[in-house]
DNA sequence: GCGTAGAATGACAGCGCTGTCATCGGCGCT
DNA sequence: AGCGCCGATGACAGCGCTGTCATTCTACGC
């Protein structure tokens, strides 16, 4: 099994471990001859650090963790398929973790991950990164982290953060809806304690404010980011006296939810009601017709909370950074029928 | 930051830190009363075993790899989530390990894994497990693995093994559709290498000869486990002089692909074609109809795998396991309708 | 040619744990 | 009483690397 060391390089090249330690690290001097020397060794011998060492030597374990507490699966996927690909490209390790944003001991439970691991630091994903009281409990360890916010860039934020605008989403979502002619446009809320579900419902308002349509308290839904809830909020909407001709789903599962209640009822969709989604999940491409939704790219915004994460680490000074989720238009959404035209099948 | 460590209960329990390192480990040999003073000591310290020196130390890192080569997210998520129940459970650690399964050096890629970070032993899913060469080169490096594989138990098999029989489940997915009255059966296969898909195609070919109705080359078209080539392998089939009355696809994925291209060709599932998929994943529930389907536990199969595997790292012996994936029947098949009364909507 | 700052390199300890082997004490046996 | 044996415990080295500090080398100015 005998794992090449430090010490064999260091032996081939002619050099003291400690050398090659610099070498491997892209520590400067050293003279380039040297290094050449080192890095040939290195390559003849087929030389990988064991990562564990170096984590128990160095004051951090060059592995960071990816924290949230969220149901839905798709997302939690992309959020780590972005995160390995910035860990790979910077040779870190990753380590995933679920926890309970709600739990009061959050803080501690975290410190007790990161010890045990030594992590060099943490990315909190929504809605763990809301819990601000843990935060300043986070900082006041001394462990570096990153948060995922949906929010619009704020300036006085204390910590480093990604912003990720979902109210201005939303907003364009409504506005799509509106322009298209709807003027009774159902909500279904996720995530009742979820401050995204929060600004989505904001977006969606601000949007019937400025398009002067009066705001009605019946069409928006509450329930939680799952299909069930989608079925049964869009059941409850449609079978309003006067239901809606678009509804807007809080994410993707949601709205899937209501494609189904709208399809068993026998409605066509787009064309007796409009559907919008939120998340650009495969659901909403694979669906029948696809989803009008807002592409989130939860990989690319991850892998970049993640190279800020590294980058603090680092030592580096890192400027926030906000990402806006984009309105795709697909075809669950249409100008509505005028109701007489509106029929039921089967 | 200074967290607790042996030393720290050692002093505390006046004993040694061997002495506390055999009570966290649970080896015998400690006196009852011992081991009661170090197990309060630990907890009034709250004390947690570095999980870096731990691996640095001893033989391995009570970590384990999962590693994986496949494009279906849903699947990689559910397969994460029994291994990290199996690693939660049993105190170890986890890594997640995308790889190319048909890359030539794929042993020794695995090799350097492993021995970066000490790991424990190695988790192979389909289609890595089915790569035997390698599976012999990782033998032959002493690295522990369990893998899981496509196929019906076989006593023959030198490596331990978790078999997932998914020939038995497409035969009774076929079946369903043959006795519901199909004769015409589109088959949709996915990835072209990979072993399950050839089990799958197996069984639909093996429930057609048991029911005395021929095979139809046409009616099996090639493709991947991606929803577009669900897509354009539908819509070839229900563009044939004699299209299929029901539809099978290799998994969800497909199934959802031929879905769409059903309705978009204005046809209404099931009652002018059925459809089946392969797998229980969220959009076999989510789609409207919701798709027959086979319900493969990839989480329970995976966390059982794990078990497997850390249990033989600790020296036992265990027996290899089968798992069978069951019918689920949902909204997307029925009888099929007499051709005549086939109608075009929209 | 000499002194010296600063770059390049090395020696060494130690991160927190486990494996190995030595030690200690009590028990049963002759 | 003396012996051996075994269960319980501890001392110590070392896993492979990095941080710290000491040492050596190089280049430049006078």
């Amino acid at each position: 099994m005998g794992a090449v060391t430090l010490d064999d390089v260091a032996g081939r090249a002619r050099v003291s471990a400690k050398t090659v330690s610099r070498v491997v690290n892209g520590e400067r001097s050293v003279r380039p001859e040297t290094r050449q020397r080192v890095l040939r060794a290195i390559e003849q011998l087929d030389y990988r650090p064991n990562l564990l060492a170096r984590g128990l030597s160095g004051s951090h374990a060059y592995t960071i963790g990816l924290v949230y507490d969220n149901p839905n699966a798709y997302y939690i996927l992309s959020m780590q398929q972005g995160a390995l690909a910035a860990c790979d490209a910077l040779n870190f390790g990753l380590q995933m973790r679920p926890c309970n944003s709600r739990s009061p001991g959050l803080a501690e439970e975290l410190r007790d991950f990161v010890q045990r691991s030594r992590l060099s630091g943490l990315v909190l994903t929504t809605p763990v990164s809301e819990r601000v009281a843990a935060l300043h409990r986070l900082a006041a360890y001394h462990i570096p982290f990153v948060r995922i916010l949906s929010a619009a860039r704020d300036p006085r934020d204390e910590f480093p953060c990604v912003y990720v605008d979902d109210r201005d989403a939303a907003y364009a979502i409504t506005s799509h809806l509106l322009q298209l002619g709807h003027a009774r446009i159902g909500f279904l809320r996720g995530g009742k304690h979820h401050h995204a579900s929060a600004e989505r419902l904001k977006g969606y308002k601000d949007a019937l404010r400025d398009y002067g349509v009066p705001l009605r308290k019946e069409l928006v839904v509450d329930g939680d980011y799952v299909f069930d809830d989608g079925f049964r909020g869009a059941r409850r909407l449609l079978d309003l006296a006067e239901p809606p001709t678009a509804i807007f789903g809080c994410n993707d599962e949601i709205a899937a939810g209501a494609l189904a209640a709208a399809q068993s009822a026998g409605l066509q969709v787009p064309y007796d009601v409009s559907i919008a989604g939120f998340e650009d999940s495969p659901f909403s491409r694979h669906s029948w017709p696809p989803l009008t939704t807002a592409r989130q790219r939860a990989d690319i915004i991850v892998e970049h909370a993640t190279r800020m994460l590294i980058a603090r680490i680092g030592g580096g000074e890192v400027d926030n950074e906000a990402f806006n989720p984009e309105l795709v238009v697909r075809g669950s959404t249409a100008p509505p029928r005028s109701k007489s035209r509106r029929r039921k099948r089967r």
